[in-house]
DNA sequence: TCATTATTTTAGCATATACTAAAATAGTAA
DNA sequence: TTACTATTTTAGTATATGCTAAAATAATGA
């Protein structure tokens, strides 16, 4: 597989965007979250002390984007992630934040 | 490991800082082209077909952002990748887009 | 020094992003 | 209907990003 991106800019747009719709500490965040399930707006902003019009508007960017999708139930949305290569790409800056960190401190 | 960009505001920022870094199709080119060695900007120009500023522009951009660094060689100016991360995140984006690409089309 | 090649910088403009405070909407229940 | 909880939207502002064309800088060689 050689230079995909370089042969194929069409799927380089596609990884640009999918990075974009997620670069953003609070995103970030939010995915960790919804790693162990669906939440609604309101746990989440409990979760991470931050504030509700911002939270919910990092949550629309990011359903737009197609990373997560939502669900209304009674007066509470919930929001999950829709595409799991965020998951994978969450879980491979972790390895890589370790190995950074783990350097004599 | 659980949560860590929860509990750790600064690790969300500077993991966020990495994404947004390489969150550009053209970005994401370079970094692939130079996975196989340093090359100077003129070779860049070349095999991406872009304009000599604009890729100038997105390699000191990089540079700044700790992902790429230089060394001036006469006249030619040679880039290489700094930060060992991209090239790990990339690896896993191409996981991520095979998987995505391989589906029935 | 002059011309040429290699690269960067500048100025200007258009669009995108991020945030805030305030107002609006949706659903539930008295 | 009213009040309350949950969430989204709006308007405004500040900053960042991305691009272009043109000019500037750096190194080399005649």
């Amino acid at each position: 597989m050689p230079q995909p991106l370089i042969e194929n800019p069409a799927m380089a747009q596609k990884v640009a965007r999918v990075l974009k719709a997620i670069a953003h500490p609070v995103r970030l965040q939010i995915i960790e979250l919804l790693e162990s399930g669906e939440m609604c707006v309101g746990q989440i902003v409990d979760a991470l002390h931050a504030k509700y019009p911002i939270t919910s508007q990092q949550l629309n960017t990011m359903c737009d984007r197609g990373v997560l999708t939502q669900r209304r139930d009674g007066a509470k949305v919930f929001y999950r992630i829709l595409n799991p290569s965020v998951s994978d790409l969450l879980q491979c800056l972790y390895r890589n934040c370790d190995s950074h960190n783990t350097d004599q401190t």
